[in-house]
RNA sequence: GCGAAAGUAGCUCAGGGGUAGAGCAUCACCUUGCCAAGGUGGAGGUCGCGGGUUCAAAUCCCGUCUUUCGCUCCA
């Protein structure tokens, strides 16, 4: 465990120094789980971002992109359960410092009386055998309709205060009722707070007349309230997807581990619109395709995992976790969700307009099924740069630190550097990185030894080294050095670019 | 939000009541020239921030911010 640790902190630390990341307004002693991508990762983050696009829209014929706004009408998060589920009421005991949900201590109360209730009829069964009707029980015995009663006080007393926000009301309840930290059986309560995980702003710049607005939660329902216009305008016809990145934000609680859990962060999502009745199919067909994705990078088949949910949310059918082995161990990667038709049909009852495919072969029409497929960029960015960081032992018995970007992400692909900073040599190298630079982020370097610079370029991820001798002013041939062999290959100065062009060729990465 | 640990140069860290150090990195010059760590010189820090104690605070105390770990939460 300590080993993981400093291994995380080398990865935070490479990706300050070799400018990937920042931490936002550092100055200012930065602002918790906020971070900046810097010139390198900005280039990196970027190159993922096209490499799942590319994977995503332009591979596939029926899916398109589209680039919603982050501030939406307000009615679009109480149609998709935002407003409401994004907003826990939690209470802190003060002697386990244990944290709960204020509603679900009261619920588990009830359950505990639901117990007692179940109990009763058991035992009221074996008194009467076969003659004993259940239901005629439940609602004649005295005993049982007290418990009955005293559940429905309690959940309509808990239901109407966190309706009116009087959270006092709650604690006061969960007092009178002496429920106890089910750990340590203390009844030492916090005041109860509302948590809201969404991001609240207005729209206006008048005060009194703003209309309060939240920043989106996540990306899906700017997709969902495009249904209609891209169906039509697009001409789509079932099944077929919609895609798009962009930022989403979160009032986390507890945001941590660098760039694994942001306030502010990145969602390359795509909904696929199917018939009811074939989501399970293709379900599995995305769940397929998208872990296929993912391992085309190499970072290695054992870094992946499924993890299905057993408990699925209200609107899910089925739900799995693309997992990755991060520094810290397993943890979400991308989650492929099959939604049923629970947004589309919220989106049309609170907009009042249809959402619906009209099938010619049936002649009806139906509100689709939805398929979801929703990686975040920036722990995509975080289980590829951690992978790749790497201290390696060489024969000799030294070392290097290397980090191993798959080359078609890296966010320099060659670096073009004179053997001597004399004799011409720089010239004849700028003059490769101008001819270069048109199709390739190329870097110049001619300070300090040779080896000194290959072992600057590994650790900043760049595939392959260009250098130029004095042979290269003679017969135009250059040595082109590979970061993960370090192999060195004589070539002419005009195979640079079909060299890289091949090694970094989409065709080539997405087939592996 | 609670608990624990930490915050000194770009990075890694030492120091510890008397007003700042090292290695690496960086910049300039010299040297070498195909796998880092040669020489000379330079730049860079009000020791996270604020307050208190003291003749004197980077050092002690309090608060605060940030980070990591654990708990909690996670559509």
């Amino acid at each position: 465990m300590a080993k993981q640790e400093d291994f995380f902190k080398k990865v935070i630390s490479h990706a300050k120094e070799y400018g990937y990341i920042f931490q936002s307004s550092e100055i200012y002693d930065g602002l918790s789980a906020v971070y900046d991508y810097a010139q390198n990762g900005v280039e990196l983050k970027k190159n993922i971002r096209n490499y799942w696009w590319k994977a995503m829209v332009q591979l596939n014929d029926n899916i398109v992109g589209i680039d919603a706004a982050i501030l939406m009408h307000p009615k679009t998060w109480k149609a998709s359960g935002h407003v409401d589920a994004f907003n826990d009421p939690l209470i802190d005991n003060k002697d386990s410092k244990k944290r709960y949900r204020a509603d679900v201590l009261i619920e588990d109360y009830c359950l505990k009386i639901e117990k007692k209730i179940t109990k009763e009829v058991a035992k009221a069964q074996k008194r009467f055998g076969e003659s004993f009707d259940k239901a005629e029980f439940i609602s004649t015995n005295q005993r049982v309709l007290g418990y009955q009663e005293k559940i429905d006080a309690i959940l309509s007393r808990m239901g109407k205060s966190l309706e009116n926000e009087d959270l006092a009301d709650v604690k006061l309840l969960i007092e009178e009722l002496g429920i106890a930290d089910p750990l340590s059986g203390s009844k030492n309560w916090t005041d109860i707070k509302q948590f809201n995980l969404m991001f609240g702003t207005k729209l206006g710049a008048d005060e009194a007349t703003a209309t309060d607005l939240y920043l989106r939660p996540e990306t899906a329902q700017g997709i969902f309230v495009n249904f209609a216009n891209v169906q039509k305008t697009g001409r789509m016809k079932i099944p077929f997807g919609i895609a798009q990145t962009g930022k989403a934000f979160r009032n986390e609680i507890v945001a941590r581990q660098f760039i694994f859990r942001m306030r502010e962060f990145e969602q390359m999502e795509m909904q696929f619109f199917v018939k009811p009745g074939d989501d399970q199919i293709w379900y599995e067909k995305w769940k397929e395709n998208r872990i296929n994705w993912h391992k085309s990078l190499g970072l290695g088949e054992e870094k992946y995992r499924f993890h299905d949910h057993e408990k699925l949310a209200h609107y899910a059918n089925a739900a799995t976790d693309i997992e990755f082995d991060f520094p810290f161990g397993f943890k979400e990667l991308e989650g492929i969700h099959s939604r049923t038709d629970f947004d589309l049909k919220a989106h049309q009852e609170h907009s009042g307009k249809k959402l619906q495919f009209f099938d010619h072969t049936t002649n009806s029409s139906y509100v689709p099924y939805v398929v979801e497929t929703s990686v975040g960029l920036d722990r995509l960015f975080l289980a590829i740069f951690s992978t790749a960081l790497e201290n390696e032992e060489l024969e000799d018995g030294s070392s290097r630190i290397v980090l191993k970007l798959p080359s078609i992400l890296a966010p320099t692909k060659i670096a073009i550097l004179p053997l001597l900073k004399k004799d011409g040599l720089p010239e004849l190298a700028t003059k490769i990185v101008d001819d270069l630079k048109f199709d390739f982020q190329v870097t110049y370097d001619e300070k300090d030894a040779i080896g000194r610079r290959y072992r600057r370029q590994d650790a900043n991820g760049t595939p392959f080294c260009v250098t130029v001798d004095h042979q290269t002013l003679e017969d135009k041939t250059v040595t082109i050095r590979y970061r993960d062999s370090m192999k060195q290959e004589r070539i002419s100065i005009s195979e640079i670019s079909s060299i890289v062009a091949k090694e970094i060729s989409f065709k080539k990465w997405i087939n592996n």
